[in-house]
DNA sequence: CTGAAAGCGCTTACAG
DNA sequence: CTGAAAGCGCTTACAG
């Protein structure tokens, strides 16, 4: 591969000033600018972006560690993530820690090893000592949806607490008086405080949340059905599900489909993190939406203000509920919350007679 | 950040001694490896990634562009190849063209400016001058799923000629003869094989394809609606609609569902790439299944070969009918397809009554 | 077993 | 405007 000593002999100039016309200095002259040009055409030159890292201890790169990357949650946040990157001229890199402490310590150590110039992540724990040490020591550093207490970093994230309150609502609108929740790992801020949410919510209509009705899951589909299952064994089962993510939404709707029953007739659903097939599923998901584009490119923002020098600010965004037809019937042929800015259609139409 | 002259002063010893115990150099004298160890340890060094990959010309990285990070089917394979390439020692860096060639050609430059070890492509397109460029260069690259006719690169994909004969069975079996396809764009392999594969199995049973039947889709959402609708609207509209990937079949179903029909009474609906939604969809849609972690495994491994001076060897795995509801009624309660060994449910079992 | 030195491909003060 | 030179943080023949 052509390096730029190549380019400099080819256009009969020295590095020095193919670096300049490469990098746009400005004092470089019309006859010296064309034939290094000329050169690098000719030779298919590409800079070494190794080489240029090293000299200039910055590699134009992020890092996102991300908890999950088969929960479309995560994808579509890695997808805004990159492209406010890229409209920003950084490159990311995402090391999927699959739920798992090691594996995230894993990503955070390489991606550190590779000298990203800043860090985006969504803690799978409460922190392993490495991210502390990186943020510690000053990397550049920004939380997106679960953050670590206690730590001097900026959290971008959304509030749920106001949709959970919706949710409710709606469910207690319905009849619905047993209502249970299948938790993310405690470990986890969104694992804790889906859970408080909820119970606040509760609270306020004299409901109770017994242990009993607060399974422990992990964010993935197999703690989903399981947890279902042990609420479908108990003595007195819940009217409602409510799933702090769309992976154990979908583990739930394993289990309730495995003992031949069905949703929202035997048992209510409803899910946190909203996805597209919840309008195509059987019956179509109650869930709570994210504006996770907003966030990504928001957390994205923070850390290049950080990296430059800025103080990088936390952002609070809202949720908002998606009501459809897993937990019953509306009462009235329109929706009955008004927290519902969705374009989809009437959750009281149905897809199936 | 600690480099590795601090270490050497910090112990005692030469850069190069310092280098030596961190590579595991035979050698070295016990003395000299405890206290390198010891300042390693003192100082929380870790190596500058990138002065190794300058020095030593490699990164050990593997560059991967997909498609389209939203696609279920290529998360999961970017999964798969990330956690096989961890195994062999690579780190992986996605690229996601969201199936845009200029995309595409972006993160293929921004792959080899960082001179990653070798190159995993699922092209858009019918190949970018980047692309090629690198392919003759001599680069270390490997196509997954997709791939670009006459490049000398081998090709790791899989197979869905005699899945798509058993689709079509499954149809004629039913008793539809007005069958339909949403293609994916011609410039790829596989928009084009499944058309291929589809008419020659239309064929078998004197069926023929019409220009009519063949919507031309991007492999996204939106065109599987689009060319639904167009179908819908035909004089004499198809009586199944197969879907060249799971997007599209999403797509697809917004549609029917927007007419206020159903699936499959009205219109059946068939998909190629199986994704765990489809069973719990209204109805559970009848897909062929790639697999796809298989794929993404020997896809890693082909290519580190090559980039161990090997051959590379190319790959054809087959794929496999997953039958559901969204075809129609199975004529008799088992699985009439011998070639379905999914663990999930019979097809008969009917989720809703 | 150990260290001094060269060099990977760049960028950037410093002189001119 | 231009070039020679230093240096980023490593690895690795080469001598000893």
């Amino acid at each position: 591969m052509a390096s730029i000593k190549d380019v400099a002999a080819e256009a009969g100039v020295s590095v020095a000033t193919v670096s300049r016309v490469l990098n746009g200095h400005p004092s470089v002259s019309p006859d010296a600018r064309t034939r290094v040009l000329a050169a690098v055409e000719a030779l298919g030159y590409r800079p070494n972006a190794v080489a240029r890292s090293l000299r200039t201890a910055q590699t134009r790169t992020l890092g996102l560690v991300i908890s999950d990357v088969l929960n479309p949650y995560f994808t579509e946040l890695a997808r805004s993530v990159e492209e406010e990157a890229r409209a920003l001229g950084y490159s990311v890199i995402i090391g999927n820690a699959d739920e798992r402490p090691d594996l995230q310590d894993h990503h955070v150590t390489t991606l550190l090893d590779r000298r990203i110039d800043g860090l985006l992540v969504s803690p799978t724990d409460g922190g392993s000592p490495r991210m502390l040490d990186a943020a510690r020591a000053g990397t550049p550093m920004v939380f997106v949806d679960r953050w670590i207490p206690g730590v001097d970093v900026p959290v971008v994230r959304s509030d749920g607490r106001a949709a959970v309150r919706d949710l409710v609502a709606h469910l207690h609108g319905l009849g619905h008086r047993r209502l249970a929740i299948i938790a993310g790992p405690a470990a986890t801020t969104t694992g804790r405080e889906r859970v408080d949410a909820f119970r606040e919510a509760l609270g306020a209509y004299g409901l109770p949340l017994p242990d009993a009705y607060i399974g422990q899951g992990d964010f993935q589909a197999g703690s989903g059905r399981r947890v279902t299952e042990g609420f479908l064994d108990l003595p007195e089962p819940p009217e409602v599900v409510f799933a702090a993510d769309n992976l154990m939404a979908l583990g739930a709707l394993d289990a309730v489909r495995a003992r031949g029953m069905r949703v929202p007739d035997d048992i209510a659903l409803a899910a946190f993190d909203d996805i597209r097939w919840f309008v195509h599923t059987d019956p179509p998901i109650t869930a709570i939406a994210q504006p996770t584009g907003d966030l990504g490119r928001a957390a994205v923002r923070a850390l290049v203000d950080r990296i430059e020098g800025g103080a990088g600010e936390s952002v609070t965004l809202p949720a908002r509920l998606v009501v459809r037809r897993s937990c019953g019937e509306a009462a009235s042929p329109h929706d009955p919350s008004p927290h519902d800015p969705s374009p989809s259609p009437s959750p009281v139409r149905r897809s199936t007679p």
